[in-house]
DNA sequence: TATCTTTAATAGTATTACTATCATAAACTA
DNA sequence: TAGTTTATGATAGTAATACTATTAAAGATA
């Protein structure tokens, strides 16, 4: 199996944490952490002093920790963007690529071997929990400005591109996409812990019925 | 019309604010500051001082800034379903009920002259922006122990039991309100801030695109 | 060997998110 | 009406956060 880099969007970083030791530990041990602590709680300071290097030498390389978790979300959005594509190479059917995209964004993530130096697993639960926090700011003009959020967006105009392919009458294809990509991860934190707001059960295959739940919502609402 | 005020649960403040002047400042000005600095940038301090009292005090009715974001959002969530219920009054068909309270969820929304206290339309804007900010942390598990969602999963849990009442074989009922009023707030943030994620206009009638976008996809997919 | 770059070490600042204490004013109570 | 409770204000203080700045040392490159 290839190993693989996603390439980045500059503006999200000063200096490219792929390229050095120390970035791939900023990368690596900030992802570990803020799966732990949650973002809130999650500083450069502690960051620093689990890599055993110093706060300075991180704002080399992220502006903020806000940055920083903008970037993380980015990689997840690129990394299910390249396995869509990946997955769907040689399939013409729109109705097949759909469900193959969100069967992708619907299912658990395990680690990838393509990309060791990311802990996929816990980056899910960071982008379950954290990732609606990168925009629901009052800066979010200007990150998206600097393309802080293209791999999400860019993610949902391909899927919705299938829906236009299959019945170029639906009126809302990129709102019904971007509403389940949200929907595939609150559904699952509200199954974990507000189970009220959910019909998934919080088992084994809580990813199947996901999936199922999301299917059938997109598929009945863009029959023609 | 009749002033009226909405019951609380007490667990989301330290001292109730409805009953004091002190108290209703903190609720009235905490919400036209929210929405002006943004839940990030607001403090008890700031607070303090447009209020030209102190810390101290703030501290002595709200835990902390986040208690009085889930105080405020829950407000919002209990002046829906008092809305619902309200406007299904004597109504039995539930396809009519969906329809109403989805409209309701929708709607833009102005000044209630019923709750005067409140600025909803400056509620509403913090609830589209910070209202996923009150579960999406590591706490989430004992706020809700505490009742800090009550009204949302109340809410949720209503507009879901017209859906069972109208196809019982209806399989998430829960999960698709819940998705469809998160749907409600974001599709509207994203129509200002992020375009391309959404299909609504930025304009004038964009509640009632949200509105057609909303039902149309929970009447296809609830279909029998 | 010189120099350029990267990191570490250290220090410092303004702000945040509180907690604690005490005095005073207002409100209710005997 | 005096006494007591309660709410608020005034003030102070603390640990942590989110940075910025400076300098020195180590390593890579020319």
């Amino acid at each position: 199996m290839a190993i693989l880099q996603l390439h980045m969007n500059s503006n999200l970083y000063l200096r490219n944490p792929q390229e050095t030791e120390l970035g791939r530990k900023i990368v690596e041990e900030g992802i570990a952490m803020i799966d732990e602590l949650g973002f809130e709680k999650f500083t450069f300071k502690k960051l620093a002093k689990s890599i055993e290097s110093t706060e300075a030498s991180i704002y080399r390389y992220f502006e903020n920790k806000h940055k920083l978790l903008i970037y993380l979300i980015e990689w997840y959005w690129n990394w299910l963007e390249y396995r869509i594509d990946f997955s769907t190479q040689n399939i013409n059917d729109p109705i097949k690529k759909l469900e193959i995209a969100l069967g992708i964004v619907a299912e658990n993530k395990l680690r990838d071997q393509s990309f060791p130096q990311i802990d996929e697993a816990a980056l899910y639960r960071i982008v379950i929990l954290e990732s609606d926090k990168t925009y629901m700011t009052k800066q979010v003009d200007d990150d998206n400005k600097e393309g802080s959020f293209k791999g999400f967006k860019s993610l949902c105009k391909t899927i919705a591109s299938y829906i236009t392919e299959y019945n170029p009458n639906y009126s809302f294809p990129h709102s019904l996409i971007s509403t389940a990509l949200q929907a595939a991860h609150h559904q699952l934190f509200y199954a974990e812990h507000l189970p009220s707001l959910s019909d998934l059960g919080n088992g084994n295959e809580i990813h199947e019925q996901s999936s199922r739940f999301l299917l059938d919502m997109v598929f009945k609402t863009i029959k023609a």
